[in-house]
DNA sequence: CTTGCTGCAAAGTGTTTGCATACAT
DNA sequence: ATGTATGCAAACACTTTGCAGCAAG
């Protein structure tokens, strides 16, 4: 954990961007939970170890490390983004995909049945690549639905 | 295409819904196309054969089509929401996903692959069901990356 | 030192709500 | 006639932008 944060850290300072105290705090903020977490979230949770911080910085700096590929944002429909942080070691054995609740929007992380997923995920992107010259960079699946508080 | 309109024009009234102007055109104006409306598009498009109309109603229809099934409303990652009719014929065989353009938010419906898909999502969708104790609606598959224009 | 980064306030954008009027049934 | 549906204006929630000061390198 600590040691992806020094690895992310590398990247940012790698490619010309300061390590400044906002960044640090979002992404070992980031970095310490498995929750898809808003802007306000982390805003909140930056908040405990650095008051200063700002709604905008927050949101400059999530947009910042979506563009270095080191988060993930989704739209889940309650018209709030989320963030996670991209787990992007070499075997990717932490991808995984979401199961939302439309009631009461929360959101599971499954792992399960990603094994047979993948295969037909590559063929299907190689396929869809060919077909509409598209440069395929990520995907996602979403099982949308009632969870067991809500049905 | 109008016989489906007559088909969801009898499930609204079948429900005690009022069969009114907006309804009508919203419903034909979505309808007629394969793209993904945002509420603006539709009220744009209604705007012609219905001047009167008000993006309220365009939202508050949508949410209703919505509720009931007959639209599926996404959220592609531009901030804005689109709307799709659902063909919810007995053979579903105009169920699709989608190839979403990260720059220009252009968004490309895809059929090809969705037979292999089928079967494996079934399978994960019953999985899933059982392990987490989920009543699951239904889900989305969407490809991003950057589009011919746009890589 | 220099220039990128930050925080504040204000503006923007998409969506929702309150309310009086209009209209489908 | 009756109560649902509509349209307007205003409120909302989330996100982005402008700008002067701050601090990382």
């Amino acid at each position: 954990m600590e040691k992806r944060d020094l690895f992310l850290q590398k990247k940012l300072t790698d490619s010309g961007f300061r390590l400044t105290k906002p960044r640090r705090s979002i992404l070992k903020t980031l970095s310490r939970t498995r929750e898809h977490l808003s802007a306000e979230d982390i805003y909140r949770e930056v908040s405990r170890d650095y008051p200063a911080i700002g709604l905008t910085t927050v949101y400059r700096t999530l947009e910042l490390f979506v563009r270095m590929g080191m988060v993930q944002k989704y739209e889940f429909g309650d018209g709030r983004s989320r963030y996670e942080i991209v787990v992007d070691t070499p075997r990717d054995d932490e991808h995984h995909h979401h199961l939302i609740c439309t009631k009461c929007h929360r959101v599971i992380d499954y792992t399960d049945f990603i094994e047979q997923e993948k295969d037909l995920l590559k063929e299907t992107e190689e396929g869809l690549s060919r077909l509409y010259n598209f440069e395929i960079r990520s995907h996602t699946i979403a099982f949308y639905g009632l969870c067991e508080n809500c049905r």
